[in-house]
DNA sequence: CGATTCATTGAGAGGCTTCAATCAGCGTGG
DNA sequence: CCACGCTGATTGAAGCCTCTCAATGAATCG
């Protein structure tokens, strides 16, 4: 999705291309590069929304830090993602280098301008808000209604999604985020991710090959996984029936 | 489904009105009143979204069904706020009347055409989507690091907060929904809802009021309630020490 | 007044957390 | 080169919170 892979250095100086451009991505083709090493922050909740970032190569990590000093992993960014445009003056979240991180900043005043004249920008960024939505919408729903081994599966599983629409189809997985993030994503201690990561390798569901702390999974049965992430939409053997719960409906 | 009864006939008639006007919600002044009564669902998690709503009165929820049926209520709705501005196609929730229910209905055709026109409207629509995207990251630290009681403080402080804006400042609030609708948003089941609402009664932090389905709240206690919600920003009485998780930062 | 719906309360069970110890990989320094 | 320490992951045991199942209570409506 969204391709605008690595235009080094495209020769394209002219400035009304601008409005040739089709992606959101174009805009950011003359910043140059700059690099983040594991565990720096890129900004905190409180900051001055001054900047919008591309993420060309990495992972980002981007949460909340609670009045207890817990931390709420409310999202991952990968390569391609544009990360920053929390409208309203300031982020609304942290953001740290979860991996080394490649990325290139644009001002918010120009990334604003920008959408704001193009007719094929604005569309974009929608579409880019919408997923956002579409995503927390998701996780609200994993939160209130999963359990641990739901949570994990359906974390695998987009996981695996993703890097296969990145790199091809593939039953293997990397996880460039260690066992306290993907906890703090899920809304669990490490503990049980662990244990609940070993449960799935014994049923033999997944099979860990990494032996770094930088892990890779391999999916022996994706549908086994699929089925264990809870979210089947298995309606084909049992009989249409829509509204069961809901109550007041009569 | 919709009746549209009652359109009470506004004097104003001019059309170019509409490109003085300041507000989103002046986009649907010289629509006709609809009505839903308690129960009825306004649309659908898999609809086409073909109307923008303007919530006038009563209370509405939003929810998805997952697989086993059951239930994840991912708001409410109240009056003044507008529903269905979810970007791309489809509806990403259902939407159904707590309470009865007075809106007005415009076409999405014609509210993306005014906001686009609009520089006035533009930043109001992402001021909306900021404000959703708020709240959505709010309930997510809410469902994956708090307990019965700090939810159900945070809600009750919520919904006060939110009736105290439009209505004057109190110590009084109403509960336009069931428990059942309180469970599922907060991701509870309906039993600890109640016994966490008794136990709040027993330390004097709040009463209830209402005997009828409908209940009223009196907020005794509203710092002690704010303690219990558990998003407390006492950094007062501590040292200030911002970096004390994340880890990796040295 | 009985039927229905919603809320409350109780008892038991289960899942996740907490606390704690062990294990594995990796870099540093002797 | 190996010992040591550090960090991150795994495993164990006990406890607590919430869920589940079940019964009762309260209010509305026909």
């Amino acid at each position: 999705m969204l391709s605008t892979t690595q235009n080094y250095e495209s020769g394209t100086t002219a400035l009304h291309a601008v409005h040739h451009q089709t992606s959101l991505h174009s805009l950011f083709c003359k910043q140059p590069f700059e690099h983040l090493t594991a565990g720096k922050a890129l900004f905190f909740e409180s900051d001055d929304a001054v900047d919008v970032f591309e993420i060309l190569e990495g992972t980002l990590r981007i949460f909340r830090i609670i009045a207890d000093g817990r931390r709420v992993i409310t999202g991952f960014l990968y390569p391609n993602d544009i990360v920053g445009i929390s409208l309203g003056g300031r982020y609304l979240y942290s953001a740290e280098a979860v991996t080394s991180v490649t990325l290139r900043r644009l001002s918010r005043r120009r990334f604003d301008a920008a959408v704001t004249e193009s007719d094929h920008l604005r569309p974009q960024l929608f579409a880019l808000v919408s997923d956002e939505m579409a995503a927390a919408q998701d996780q609200m729903v994993l939160l209130s209604s999963k359990n641990a081994e739901e949570r994990l599966c359906s974390f695998l599983l987009a996981t695996l999604r993703r890097q296969a629409a990145s790199s091809g189809n593939r039953t293997t997985l990397e996880l460039p985020m260690g066992r306290q993030d993907i906890a703090d994503y899920l809304g669990l201690t490490i503990e049980t991710v662990s244990r609940t990561m070993t449960k799935l390798v014994g049923k033999g569901a997944i099979q860990i090959d990494g032996v770094a702390a930088r892990n890779a999974i391999t999916i022996c049965r994706p549908v086994l996984l699929a089925q264990m992430a809870g979210d089947e939409d298995d309606r084909s053997r049992e009989p249409r029936l829509t509204i069961v719960r809901g109550g007041r409906s009569h």
